[in-house]
Formats: C-alpha cells, sequence, structure tokens
DNA sequence: ATAAATACTTTGAATATTCAAAATTAGGAG
DNA sequence: CTCCTAATTTTGAATATTCAAAGTATTTAT
C-alpha cells in the first residue's frame, strides 16, 4: 500500500511539515509528534517507520524524522488545501472564524487536486488566508517563505552553529554590553555548547571568545538562523 | 463505538436508502448491497449485523435489512448534502458534469451538518441537483416523494426502465390477456417511450415486443419498480 | 562518573474492516 | 418429498491503526 494516502498518512505529514520548521535540524521528535497528533509515542514510532519504508519521511532512531521529498509535495499541497478552504468558509460562505479552522481539517482530506483547481480558480487566487497566514500553491514558495523566518536563541540546539540576525529591545544598554563583550552582535557566529530547559539556560560561544551563558526568558530577544 | 458515523457506515447507510425504493418489501438483500458496495456477502453480512446492534439497521436473516428510523434521518441527509455539493460543484465551480458525482461522493462524508447549513443559504436553497434530482431536506421530503412517484405505471417516467411488480384485480381478464400480448406480467421489464398527463395515457415497451398504450388510469393497477 | 529522570522503541493486544473459502439454508425441478 | 442451485452465513485470517506496559538508550543532576 505504498502508494495510498491514508487521512492518517495527512495528518502525519501536515504536522511534520509545521513542526520541522521549528528545529534548526528539520528534523521533529517522536515525542513532539505524538503531542501534537495527540497520540502515544510507540505508535507514532511505529506508524513512522512503516511511512518511511513507504517513501513519506526519512527517519533517525532516536532522533526524529523529517519529511522526504514526495512527502514534502503532499504536504505543501495539504497546507494548500487547508488554506483555501478556511478563505472559501469564511469569505465565500461567511462562516464564523472560529469554526473555519476545524471544518478545513475535516474537508482537506476529501478535497481532490481537481476541486482544489476550480476553487482557487472561483476565488480568484487569493494570496493570504483570512489570518494573513501565506497560501502556498508550491513548495518553492514555502521553502522560501520560511527561509526568511527566524527563530530566536532559546530555541537553538547543542552543538549547532548559528549567526545573530537581531536583537531586539536594543535600549537596554546593560544587555547590549553584555553581547558586546561576548561578541555576539548581529553578523557574529556562535555555537551552542550546552543547554538545559529545566535549568532555564543555555550556553553558546562565539570564535575566540569565551563560552557564555545566556536565560531562556532573555534569548527570546536574540533573533538567529541556522548556519549553512 | 455505537453513535460513531464512519465512512463505511455512511456508505452502508446511503446504498440501503437508495434500494430499498425499488423494493416493494423495502428491504434490501445482502447479495444487493454486496454487488453496489464492492464487497463479498459475508463482509456485508457481518458488517450489517454490526450495525443493527448500533441501532442504525434492521436485519432479517436470509432475508435482507433495512434503515431504522436513526439510519434513515442520518441517509436521508447523506443524500442532502451529496446533492447539494453536485449542484455547487456544477453551478459555482463551473466543473464538469462528468466529475461532479465522484467528487460530491468524497467530500460530503466530510461535510459537517454546520457548513452544509452555510453552502445551502449561499446557493439559496436550489430544490433541484442539476440533474433534476430533488434535494431533499428531511426524510418526510424523501418519503413523501417516493411514495407518490414510483408505485404504479401512472407515475414512471419516460425513458426509465421498470419491472412489472404485481398486478392488481386481476380478474379483469381482458385486462390480462392484454398484458400477455404485450409480455408485461410481473416479472417482464420494460421501458417507457412516451407519456402525456393531459392526453392521460402512457406508451412503454416491453423487450421484443411493439410499443403499447396505457390510460393513466388503469396504470393504477401495475405496480411497478425501478429496474437497478 | 554514576544514579535518576526523560525520551524512545518494542511487544502484545484490541478494534475496524475486509476477503476467501467452507458450511448452511431456502426455493425450485423433478 | 428429495435433490440441486443459488444465496446467505460463518469461520479464519489479513491489514491498518491504536494503546499500555515493558524494555532501552540518552541526558541531566549529583
Amino acid at each position: 500500500m505504498s502508494d495510498t494516502i491514508t487521512k492518517t498518512l495527512q495528518d502525519y505529514l501536515k504536522i511534520i511539515l509545521i513542526e520541522a520548521q521549528f528545529n534548526p535540524s528539520g528534523y521533529v521528535s517522536m515525542g513532539k509528534l505524538a503531542q501534537k497528533m495527540e497520540l502515544t509515542a510507540g505508535t507514532v514510532t511505529t506508524m513512522i517507520k512503516r511511512f518511511t519504508k513507504d517513501g513519506w519521511i526519512e527517519y533517525k532512531p532516536r532522533v526524529g524524522c523529517c519529511l522526504s521529498e514526495k512527502g514534502n509535495l503532499e504536504a505543501v499541497k495539504l497546507l494548500y488545501k487547508h488554506r483555501l478552504l478556511e478563505y472559501f468558509l469564511e469569505t465565500t460562505l461567511k462562516m464564523d472564524w472560529q469554526e473555519v479552522h476545524r471544518e478545513a481539517e475535516h474537508l482537506e482530506h476529501e478535497l481532490s487536486d481537481k476541486v482544489l483547481e476550480y476553487l482557487d480558480k472561483f476565488l480568484n487566487y487569493p494570496k493570504e488566508d483570512p489570518h494573513h497566514q501565506p497560501i502556498f500553491r508550491n513548495i518553492e514558495e514555502f521553502k522560501n517563505y520560511y527561509r526568511q523566518s527566524f527563530n530566536t536563541l532559546d530555541t537553538a540546539e547543542k552543538n549547532h552553529t548559528y549567526v545573530v540576525e537581531k536583537i531586539i529591545n536594543n535600549e537596554d544598554s546593560e544587555f547590549r554590553k553584555y553581547l558586546i563583550k561576548n561578541n555576539l552582535l548581529p553578523g557574529s557566529t556562535f555555537i551552542v555548547i550546552s543547554k538545559s530547559i529545566p535549568g532555564g539556560w543555555i550556553e553558546v560561544k562565539a570564535l575566540n571568545n569565551k563560552p557564555v551563558h545566556f536565560s531562556l526568558q532573555s534569548g527570546k530577544k536574540i533573533i538567529i538562523r541556522l548556519k549553512e
């Protein structure tokens, strides 16, 4: 059944597409997936292994999974269907925005590519859904959009290398001095040495500098991007 | 899971609703159901017994099944969703009529009552789908329509094929001879060539026979059912 | 570096849906 | 009334999806 796109597979693909964006490695852990899918971790592990065999997903044991090319294609199409449906339900049928997401969630599974095409034409190819979420019509549009979006330091991962992109709330001069001293102004490259979520801190090190700690709270003020 | 309306249950209900109309007893055989569902008779028997336990269906072993009140309610709603979707796809999205049925078949399963309500309002409550099939909004409308439309020869429709089910008032031997001569005894198949309600007549033709006229009055003595 | 906590994987079992093939039954032919 | 045929029902097995609980591995804290 390697080519059958079941409703279940679709749900997995869509969640992985979104969650992978929040992770510099591009991988989604089994725990995270289980939480989002509202299933047990064991179930998710089993299913992911099957989907991997069918070529939808790539899986690294004890690490997580990401979408294959084939999986990406399908996942982006689902997001396209979802957002176009939201647009239709809200602007054409004038449904309450609170119900729109849930309804689109159901309908997207049965909306064929053909109906999608006609619906898009009828709606005159809107660029955004009613909540200003862009409607991506292919992977390139999707990837391009997310390439430009950034994460903050608190989401950085151990052993990965990043570049400082921007500092939020630049008024705080104490905080600024701390950044200058540790060579962490926009443009600087650094690596994550260690991190403790329960402890609420992260330790990073810029080139030719000593390691330095930040609270995850203050890390939210530092916008970063993964270094190639 | 007695209350969960799965896609599978929906498929069974919809087919039973339609097929039951073609049978004067109101029951659908396991064989017929299996054929329409494109499943084996064994599968259908098993499922029908389960659905009976859950209160959707009434089942008589070795005879067949029909819908319970609860099943009828759900089935008519599904037909409502199906036809309204056909209307939408064809008149609003301007899809090709050949694709419309298949697409509605899929979407109807995920169209909630809420969206149905808004869609109906948007379409301004059409009375028929694009192929002149009435859109029933509740069981009464459905039953009423079928009670009047598919019982005796006078209600038969042009170009449709029927089977003679029973002759009322079998004493009239002249009438009986007329039927024998034209091969219109119970079991015979015939097609309606033409019909005039103002003229008060209907013209039908059995296989390998010449066309023959009946007054709508005498047609009331011939009980028929739609073929297939 | 070792113990404790956390995350992940495996295993065994349950439910829903399906089929093929064997067993049963009803209705018609002789 | 008995036998045959066709329809129906039963049985045993398969697939997909899921969970709980037990077993492993990794990470964090001491």
